[in-house]
DNA sequence: AACTCAAGTTAGTCATAGCTAACCGAAATT
DNA sequence: AATTTCGGTTAGCTATGACTAACTTGAGTT
């Protein structure tokens, strides 16, 4: 994810969830809202994203996610997606906490261990196949 | 880990990893080394764990973990430990990969999480011999 | 027109965590 | 004995990221 720091990230993440695909602009106090933090902090955060150009205002100062901030998103919430079916379908982790653990290991695991798990989320409906089989000999 | 940042948990592993079990004391500089940073940041660092009581110092200033620490730094390698297994022995994951991202990952699954990759190790041994009996039956 | 209120910004503060440069003290070298 | 060197600390700086309090500005209300 380029250069971004996690609270960045968290950032991009919140202005493209809450601008239904990053095509509405949002207002920054829902972005604090939504992050939990002071609207000055979201204030200020946005003002960096602009800088570097992930995100663009209108006049009313809400922001909208440039075409790179939207890339960026989308690429952190597929990397999100396939952490969380693989906490949630495969370890079998309730909804709430595959969905935080998701959140939070995004940002820490490298490529390598994303694409291990990606095997292994299609993997694993091949071997509840074989369980099944197996289960049946017993 | 209680309230320990992110950093200080670094510390407290490599403090425990350079005195061999927490039983010998560590030079600032060593630790400075282990983490790749500066003899002043590994220094206040162990200012900070010895006022939080998690080392304690002899009179050449080298610090050494307290029964606290101690059970803080087995705590947090037992974690890294079952991340570890997962990510290599399930994932299968080149050993470099699967270590720096235990470390990395530690500091941000829950307990359930963690638990369920505990299951997980296990489990996943009795599905391998499922998987060779499937296997011959194809 | 005057007022209120909501949204956003600015100014100023704090904590964490890193850094370099300069300093102290004790051990080792010459 | 004088000096160097090594290990540790102190002082002072930087960046990120959060906060509160106070201000501005524009829209809606009375």
């Amino acid at each position: 994810m380029s250069d971004l720091t996690i609270s960045m990230q968290h950032y991009i993440k919140a202005v493209y969830e809450l601008s239904c695909g990053g095509s509405d602009y949002v207002r920054i106090v829902d972005i604090a809202e939504e992050l939990g933090v002071s609207k000055t902090s979201a204030s200020l955060a946005m003002s960096r994203l602009a800088e570097k150009g992930l995100v663009c205002r209108n006049e009313q100062r809400q922001v909208m996610l440039t075409p790179e901030g939207e890339t960026l998103a989308v690429l952190m919430l597929d990397k999100s997606a396939i952490i969380y079916r693989f906490l949630h379908n495969v370890l079998g982790l309730e909804e709430e906490t595959a969905n935080t653990n998701a959140c939070a290991m995004e940002h820490v695991i490298s490529v390598e261990t994303l694409c291990a798990l990606c095997r292994f989320n299609s993997r694993e409906s091949k071997e509840h196949r074989c369980e099944g089989k197996c289960a049946v000999k017993k």
